[in-house]
RNA sequence: GCUCGAGUGGCGGAAUUGGUAGACGCGCUGGAUUCAAAAUCCAGUUCUUUCGGGAGUGUGGGUUCGAUUCCCACCUCGAGUACCA
């Protein structure tokens, strides 16, 4: 019998299928393990080579946990919201959900080819209303919630409601808007409900706020700070601008420290964790506040270097600074008015593009030294930033190149405050060797001393204090968009009012136009039935809206990160219809054990996830603050292009040889018209497209050849290899461990189809060991010592490479086995048999085909994995390598167990070693036993 | 600019705590089998060489009996970030 994967494969995806082989239970006596990979948004093009490499690893690891006698959760599912099926609907009028399902089965189609061990009856759709109903539910969670400060812990309104009742705000250390006035009990209990929602909303942790966001015209819709890449949109390269906006936003500035801190104790990767604490961006400092001459106001500044505050110059406030406008002088008007309208109408990307121009403009305003009472000139310039710290900056050339830059360039004084420096040419910026000069009750101290000192001052006069600031901002939350989470959220005089649990979810409506009104309001706003009637409880016409009892419902929809932060959960439980997880579900998965997926995730779903876990947490919600203990990065599996050339202005394509000297235009070619010789199928080519089915080609030796580059894979490119297609050629084993050999799973690398041969013949091989001609065969015979040892070799290095994620170097190990194995004609049951279980993690189907060739009735996949034991390695001789100064001259065998003084004996009279030393004496001569001889001399 | 990560044959890559550099696979070369091809099998394949050897892991230096591995400086590529006070 031939190996037959396509046979083989169809066999063992049904019965895995219909006997629910990877179903796991959530009441088990064995240790859980928990292997999630990064849910994919399933696009229309379907998935290329690249996708599964994350979901094979993972594959392979919940496949080995099994056989190390855990249960195992190993789910899949799809973050089936998103912008694509959107933009598809607004062409044609097809509605999102049509086209997700499509795609979601032909994904499903590709996954299933490849002989994931998914449980695939804990699916989750983020666009399913029976998952986004949990969603909704969590967003009321956090509607409900303020962070109080002095515990570092989110608790329910009802617990700051009683507060202000019964003293006010005073006293409450709280995260909430800048703007939050001091109210005393007396007067909570005299504010208007209004005025207390109002209020309220300042505290809660999702809350609706203007807010300056970032507009995306082209795609009609706001964008969070992660999803800007270079200063325009992420999806389709779109310019984006600032705007001032009425949204959704969420605290997560409030678990900024613990954001920070808990990545102390997950197991990621560290470059992700680095990109997170950049982005969370911490700095310790001092907010100082100065005082306006002739105005009744203050500036307060954040400064990481309150030790430089005698070096204060002048100030800068961000052309958007709120007091520019009441404390520009008459004179200055005309020049501020025309800054802060130039600096509106930049866009982010221009105003990134020139960081070299200095600009600004003083407002003629002075604010006073805290300490010196001198004068200081406020000027505006947008090298200041009005979402960073509070808008404004103390400026202290001397000791800040930025600050230094403005100052040469308004010719504003450079006072130096540091001891035996020179900054004529540039400021001084090195903490570690400042001792400060000038500087009255400051000086000589050096940064850290001085830092205390200036802050304790500053203090004792009530004019700053101690600071920390962070860079991470609230996210805003809301999107104007149709295919997403609607809010369950109706709104009584303006007033947002949640949506009791009961009456979830709120189901997306149905619109007739997917574009945004002509009004300008979102999607929903087409919604005929988009009204809330607080009677009834219903969504009902929106003609019933008289805002007594019936309402307008949100028109903006959640981001695409809302499902996402909380998916892992779901899973546990996936089809709870009355908690969002069952708690005993919960208890028992507790959290991911090990989590695939790209970096590219670092900044979104990743830190907003671990935000949603840790409010989840506070409220009791979940057992564990980190969801993800372990996590892998997978790097990108990049296409090889094929490159045709064309001379110019005509259609004559050139073979890659002749091309020098020529002046030819390289053209994407469909790389399945180019074989493994880089050889271009000129008639496949012809036929492509019309316009080259007169295409004249210049070859060389008869053929075509083609250039090769390495890029990103992607249809545009031409370069996209499916999986579908290695599955019917080679088979799902063949790919599974043909990705898995290309190289480490984290790195980048590129794809070539050509290499796969020699995976294929491996299993062919291994399947050849089982076989006798076309029969199956193995004997019971006692295994040969060599063969045992060639098992025991394999089972410690697939298991140690298990263990570290070296997936590739398993590959590697299984076909040394094979091949020693294939040479010592071992056709032994005992080797043969624990084989097939070590092999079938990584190439499950023949796996499971060879197992009950064995003569068992029951999968292979929770058979127990094999035992290294140590005995059948044991080696009497050892292959000494002999080394001269470092350098590997000849090998010696010699009996394992010899010492070292013998071993030097031994070698130092070898005639080799004569030869080697031309007859000088050896001055020195190392013995490793066991290792390595190296004679120095 | 700053912060990370990586540089090893024609290619993908391997090398345990510093101890035989190039495992394994592709490709290539030669051979067997075949009418021929595919498939399969065998041998060779870092460079260089006067066939004894010699050199060699981005470059230069250092530590060491011994460095792909550790340290310093530099070069190149990739990723993240973008005036963060």
């Amino acid at each position: 019998m031939k190996y037959n994967f396509n046979e083989i494969e169809a066999k063992w995806q049904k019965y895995w299928s219909e006997n629910q082989t990877f179903k796991a239970e959530n009441n088990s006596d064995k240790p859980k393990f928990y292997a999630l990979d990064m849910f994919p948004y399933p696009s229309g093009a379907g998935l290329h080579v690249g996708h599964p490499l994350g979901y094979i690893a993972s594959d392979i690891y919940a496949r080995y946990k099994r056989h190390k006698g855990f249960n195992v959760l190993h789910p899949m599912g799809y973050d089936s919201f998103g912008l694509p099926a959107e933009q598809y609907a607004i062409q044609t009028g097809q509605h999102p959900a049509v086209t997700t399902e499509t795609n979601i089965n032909r994904y499903r189609e590709q996954l299933d080819k490849i002989g994931f061990s998914f449980d695939w009856s804990r699916e989750v759709r983020t666009s399913n209303p029976d998952f986004y109903k949990w969603t909704q539910w969590i967003f009321i969670q956090l509607f409900n919630s303020w962070y109080d400060k002095s515990e570092e812990k989110a608790k329910d309104v009802t617990v700051l409601i009683e507060a202000f009742q019964k003293n006010g705000n005073n006293g409450i250390v709280a995260v909430c808007d800048e703007d939050t006035p001091a109210f005393t009990a007396a007067e909570w209990n005299g504010f208007t409900t209004a005025e207390k929602e109002s209020i309220l909303l300042k505290y809660r942790l999702t809350y609706l706020a203007d807010t300056e966001v970032n507009w995306c015209p082209a795609l009609g819709t706001v964008l969070a700070n992660d999803e800007i890449v270079n200063g325009v949109s992420e999806r389709g390269g779109y310019p984006v601008v600032r705007k001032k906006m009425t949204q959704w936003s969420m605290r997560i500035a409030a678990y900024a420290e613990r954001l920070l801190q808990g990545l102390t104790q997950v197991d990621w990767p560290e470059p992700l964790k680095d990109i997170q604490r950049n982005w969370i961006g911490k700095s310790v400092g001092a907010q100082v506040r100065f005082k306006l001459m002739d105005h009744d106001a203050e500036i307060p500044v954040f400064t990481t270097r309150p030790d430089t505050i005698f070096g204060v110059s002048f100030m800068t406030l961000a052309p958007e600074h709120e007091l520019v406008g009441k404390i520009t002088t008459e004179a200055q008007k005309e020049a501020v008015a025309a800054y802060v309208e130039a600096t509106a109408k930049r866009s982010e990307r221009e105003r990134m593009a020139d960081v070299k121009t200095i600009s600004g403009v003083f407002t003629g305003a002075f604010a006073e030294h805290p300490f010196t009472k001198e004068p200081i000139p406020v000027w505006i310039g947008d090298y200041v930033l009005a979402g960073y710290g509070t808008g404004a900056v103390m400026a202290v050339p001397c000791g800040d190149q930025r600050d230094f830059d403005f100052a040469k360039h308004f010719e504003l004084p450079i006072p130096n405050i540091f001891k035996d420096t020179d900054i004529t040419e540039q400021a001084f910026a090195d903490k570690e060797n400042t001792v400060i000069d000038n500087s009255d009750f400051l000086n000589g101290l050096d940064y850290k001393k001085a830092t205390a000192k200036a802050i304790a001052e500053l203090e004792s006069i009530g004019q700053g204090a101690g600071k920390i600031n962070y860079r991470l901002r609230d996210a805003v939350f809301s999107r104007q968009r149709y295919w997403g989470e609607p809010f369950p959220v109706y709104y009584v005089n303006g007033m947002p009012k949640m949506i009791e649990k009961e009456h979830l979810p709120i189901i997306l409506p149905e619109v007739e136009k997917y574009l945004p009104t002509e009004t300008g309001e979102p999607p929903l706003g087409n919604a005929r039935v988009w009204a809330w009637d607080t009677n009834e409880n219903k969504v009902v016409s929106n003609e019933m809206i008289d805002n007594e009892t019936v309402f307008p419902l949100e028109l903006n929809t959640m981001p695409g990160w809302a499902g996402s932060s909380w998916y892992f959960n779901r899973y546990m439980d996936a089809g709870n219809d009355s908690e969002f997880v069952a708690q005993r579900a919960l208890e028992y998965w507790k959290d991911v054990d090990l989590y695939i997926g790209g970096s590219e995730h670092a900044t979104g779903h990743l830190l907003y996830s671990r935000f949603w876990q840790k409010f989840l947490f506070d409220k009791g919600l979940v057992p564990v603050e980190e969801f993800a203990k372990k996590l892998i990065n997978q790097g990108m599996i990049l296409g090889t292009s094929a490159f045709v050339y064309r001379l110019e202005n005509t259609n004559t394509f050139v073979s890659k040889g002749l091309i020098e000297g020529r002046s030819v235009q390289p053209i994407h070619a469909d790389v399945s018209m180019v074989n493994a010789s880089d050889e271009l199928d000129v008639e496949a080519f012809r036929n492509w497209r019309p316009e080259y089915s007169d295409a004249e080609f210049q070859l060389e030796g008869g053929k075509y050849i083609v250039g090769r580059e390495v890029e990103k894979m992607s249809k545009s490119k031409y370069n996209v290899v499916s999986p579908d297609d290695i599955c019917k050629e080679y088979g799902a084993d063949t790919l599974r461990m043909y990705e898995m050999f290309l190289g480490p799973l984290e790195q980048a690398k590129p794809w070539n189809t050509a290499g796969i041969t020699g995976v294929y013949s491996f299993l062919k091989k291994l399947w050849k060991l089982y076989h006798n001609g076309d029969d199956f065969e193995v004997s019971d015979a006692k295994p040969s010592s060599e063969s045992l040892k060639s098992l025991h070799k394999t089972i410690r290095k697939v298991e140690e490479d298990i263990d570290n994620f070296s997936f590739n170097t398993s590959v590697s190990t299984f076909m040394i086995c094979v091949n020693e194995l294939t040479a010592q004609k071992c056709n032994s049951r005992a080797i043969l048999e624990p084989l097939a279980v070590l092999i079938s993690p990584y190439a499950p189907h023949i796996a499971e085909e060879l197992w009950q060739l064995l003569g068992h009735n029951e999968s292979i996949a929770t058979a127990p994995f094999p035992v290294f034991e140590a005995k059948y390695l044991v080696e009497s001789t050892k292959t000494y390598p002999i080394s001269f100064n470092g350098k590997m001259r000849f090998t010696l065998d010699l009996p394992a167990d010899m010492g070292k003084e013998e071993i030097e004996k031994i070698v130092l009279e070898h005639e080799k070693t004569q030869a080697q030393l031309e007859g000088r004496a050896p001055k020195k001569v190392i013995v490793v036993p066991g290792k390595i001889v190296n004679v120095v001399g």
